[in-house]
DNA sequence: GTCTTTCTTTATAATCTTTATAAATAGTGT
DNA sequence: ACACTATTTATAAAGATTATAAAGAAAGAC
């Protein structure tokens, strides 16, 4: 269970333990589906009746700059949020829009090779493949 | 020259040449620094000072859709268009926001390796280095 | 446990990017 | 030059995100 140590680590930096700031991680931690900001805050009205979008907004902008939350843009309006846990890359369905993770082995040659032909100091990368997930295919072929 | 060949290629596939197009398509030719649609839209308000924000916005989506511009969506508000003339990869300054390309041989083996594992048809992909570029790199040096 | 300070939340408005709409205009083939 | 249809323009609308100020709550000191 990663929640806990997310939260130690808030705490580290000096970042306030609000119930709030909980429920947002927690759901970012449980959940396997990149939410947006606007899922977490539907997802929580329940909880929360009284929270502002601003809170979510914020705290996941918090989380970001912590580097415990990953913010992830794509061609569509809004912006998506993965908890980090371990490095993994994304395949996102050009259908539907499902984002499914995997793993591979680490691209340092590229951040290596960037950095000699560019003269940038190379901190990290991102990268995605995009394409048709099975559901979608399946769905395609019976016309 | 590739803006005669891009007006060619629209020509294909039914688009008509307007002088609003062919202004825009000849300043993504020409331009290394990777615009939002509001860049252009400024850029060319001199030669096209009636020209509507969404004439702008119009032609790029079907730049996109011909497929002779990418889209770049970064963390920042504004999505950033590329004419697509050969395959490359981009090296993002975290300080300035300064864009670099670079060429790096395919990443067809990811894509092969990611089609395996989540069961994806696999039709292109997108990766990006970031990082600090000299000139901030420099600037940071000297305090 | 209470106090105090400072950070956080809330509610609201403002901003900014992008898209939709409808009328006017201009390409393109004949 | 004509007619048909795509495109542009001007404007408004939508949607996501950020700014602001007042009210509320977390954390450490006592």
């Amino acid at each position: 269970m990663q929640l806990r140590e997310a939260l130690d680590s808030l705490k580290g930096t000096g970042v306030r333990i609000t119930p709030q700031r909980h429920a947002i991680l927690e759901y970012l931690v449980g959940s396997m589906s990149h939410p947006t900001a606007d899922d977490i805050y539907k997802a929580l009205e329940g909880k929360f009746p009284n929270m502002s979008v601003a809170t979510v907004y914020n705290n996941l902008r918090v989380f970001r700059e912590v580097g415990l939350v990953k913010e992830l843009t794509y061609g569509d309006s809004s912006s998506r949020f993965d908890f980090v846990t371990t490095d993994h890359y994304h395949a996102i369905c050009q259908e539907c829009g499902k984002i499914v993770d995997f793993h591979y082995p680490g691209l340092d040659e590229v951040e290596h090779l960037a950095s000699h032909v560019t003269g940038f100091k190379v901190n990290n990368h991102r990268m995605e493949v995009y394409g048709t997930c099975q559901d979608c295919s399946v769905k395609k072929e019976a016309h």
